[in-house]
DNA sequence: AGAAAGATTTACCCTATGATAAAAAATGAT
DNA sequence: ATCATTTTTTATCATAGGGTAAATCTTTCT
């Protein structure tokens, strides 16, 4: 949900974990799983090693809507219930055969109060995503679906080239019909 | 721009500097001051003591688009400025005489060296608004204009009353036209 | 390969919202 | 109180995108 890879790399993960000599848990996942349900508590604070994980929920309709994805470097998780403990509304899919890494609230409170320099690199973090759901709200309010499509294309090629249509057009707030005029569009 | 009266409370503010021997300025501002401009540095994380405040920014045909009030209690700032030292989109608006409290980049970092529980605190307010965000981007893909006139009533009534409709509707991502006609029909 | 299931496109009509313009109402200044 | 300015409403027409249904195209499975 969190994209990272500006701030926090694998190694840099993998060096947190050796200095505290904490015991993370991983998980691997096929294509297909979804491995965190609605309904669900959110145990984990995701890091995506590899793989590409979408996380979507539900409208009143029953449609799934795509809220976010996260490949390689990324993180991703129910911020609703892993920090707040509200119920959660998201749903985890593996896109692809994945692997991730399980980091838990306790791991977080230990690495705050341990690891110097830690919060200021979490801080960031949280506002790299804060930035960019602003982001999302303002392209949403002045942009156009053709524009907004296009952007993510553009932004997002390795993302886009790894999901189905009907993925993007939730994420994007229009239909897969209204998205399939948009692309015959473009084409001609 | 942060809702926090859930986790910081002005005395909790206040205890904080009162503890810290910070030197932390306030400000008043008068109706109508644009005390934040877009291409200027946002240097403060703004706690707004009392009165109202509009965040907005400019689309690409020049018009305002509101993006976030602020009213007692909550906080306020250009994240991808202050946080991140990017370009500031963002202006800042006096809706109502203001008094602001001005919380520096510096005040954050040595809070969160010597105040325990800082961290974990100021950590959930950022959650807090990134919890916030997710739902205004589900809230825009799945829900109506008028739904979400509704809820936002419901939601904020005092901030609804405190400002125009034109503010309302570009809040909400529609013309003003668009949203008398909304209100015209929920009167019949 | 062939059948079945799933994904995408196309076509049709419909509705919510946008754009422009003008009228009405509210607010503010002298 | 009056006039000027700003805000909101109303009206008309145009358009992007939604809903339903069916037709292709693609993938998966046997």
């Amino acid at each position: 949900m969190v994209r990272t890879d500006k701030y926090i790399t694998l190694e840099g993960i993998y060096k947190w974990i050796d200095t505290l000599n904490l015991e993370i848990d991983s998980m691997e996942v096929k294509k297909g799983d979804v491995f965190l349900k609605q309904g669900q508590k959110c145990d984990y604070f995701y890091f995506v090693i590899d793989g590409l994980i979408r996380m979507y929920y539900y409208d009143l309709d029953g449609n799934e809507v795509t809220h976010w994805f996260s490949s390689q470097n990324m993180m991703v998780t129910s911020p609703d219930s892993f920090f707040q403990k509200n119920e959660n509304i998201l749903n985890l899919e593996a896109l692809e055969d994945s692997k991730l890494l399980l980091i838990t609230y306790e791991h977080i409170e230990i690495a705050s109060k341990e690891i110097p320099g830690f919060n200021s690199l979490f801080r960031k973090l949280l506002v790299d995503f804060i930035v960019k759901m602003s982001r999302r709200v303002m392209g949403i309010h002045t942009q156009s679906a053709e524009y907004r499509y296009l952007k993510l294309i553009e932004q997002y090629p390795n993302i886009f080239h790894r999901t189905k249509l009907s993925h993007i057009a939730s994420y994007l707030g229009i239909t897969i019909q209204s998205l399939s005029r948009i692309r015959k569009k473009l084409i001609s």
